[in-house]
DNA sequence: ATTAAATCGGATAGTTTTATCCGATTTAAA
DNA sequence: TTTAAATCGGATAAAACTATCCGATTTAAT
């Protein structure tokens, strides 16, 4: 019944939480995130984790799980939605699920485009049009390193390597005291 | 008197403008730098090109070649003058200006920490302590590379290297149509 | 001394991002 | 068939960021 999944729901939440919270640092540090992309990025994790075991995931899960506003989670589902990213079920016993077999085609720039735009894309083919080849910028190469690593990882990184985190949470949980 | 070193500015502008837009593009690509934060640095630049010429440059001259609002500009060069990245010289003939000696000291970094704040490297620091030895999540490695990357980038990156700049911008002006 | 050119700082307006509310619709289960 | 559990979508509120205005102060030059 609901009672016996919603208590799955919370054993694992706290594991889930601190990944989820450790992978937004790292996030963080190279990327500045809109929050409604962070938001998008821990919720596709979790129902991508949900959706590996064969369940889908609601609303007030999502966003309890990964601490965001239960409204403004939604806006942003119904985003990833229309992207085509992860899908929706209406009614009783629907919410969030992600096709199995997406989940390890689905990669973080796919989710960071879907919300935040592909600006990053755009600007960055131009900018170095005009200052690679002929007339490189003092720091050009360095700008070039870093940025050619970021595309890389989003590149990337899948929705299914995400996920697969949660199976070593247990390690990870130790240090939970960090958070606060 | 004003005039010729009217003129000096509006001869340079357009240089600078192409150089400093260049940079932002690039900039861009690897942080999402707040406006804030990209006038800062276009800003600092400029003030300190003029320095190297022994000229102070003031709010007017800056927000022109920069492009930027004129009065927000203002605050935020207030702000890199509470920080000590710039001084102020107030009343007539008054202006900004950048001690010679320390344009080759101050980095990228100081004027981003100086406006948006140093939560990046915080971050950085508690989230690798957490992530990084005993329980690498599947993508650290990959992280790492990227955030280190960025982070040298900015320690290293010099006022006196982006200044320099203006130097071989001659022949960086020819591709300004990009621009428009 | 007076004037004009500057920065400084407080108050305020505009815009975008983040967040919430609520009624409509869909669907599974009793 | 009715009910409760969901998503959906439009409207709106709150907060943060961006931008402007204006009076106060400082200073160089006349």
């Amino acid at each position: 019944m609901y009672t016996r999944q919603h208590d799955t729901v919370i054993k694992s939440d706290k594991i889930i939480r601190f990944i989820l919270w450790v992978l937004y640092l790292c996030l963080k540090i190279v990327y500045m995130f809109s929050k409604a992309c962070e938001y998008s990025i821990r919720a596709a994790i979790f129902i991508a984790s949900r959706s590996m075991d064969g369940k889908r995931a609601n609303l007030k899960e999502i966003s309890a799980a990964i601490d965001s506003p239960e409204a403004f989670t939604a806006k942003l589902l119904q985003q990833l939605v229309r992207e085509g990213i992860i899908e929706s079920v209406k009614g009783a016993q629907g919410g969030f699920e992600v096709q199995k077999r997406r989940i390890s085609k689905i990669k973080l720039c796919d989710i960071v485009n879907a919300i935040d735009g592909d600006d990053i894309y755009k600007m960055c083919g131009l900018g170095l049009k005009a200052c690679s080849s002929k007339n490189p910028c003092p720091v050009h190469y360095k700008f070039m390193a870093v940025r050619s690593s970021l595309k890389e990882m989003l590149n990337d990184v899948s929705l299914q390597q995400l996920s697969q985190g949660f199976k070593e949470g247990k390690t990870l949980l130790a240090l939970k005291d960090i958070r606060t």
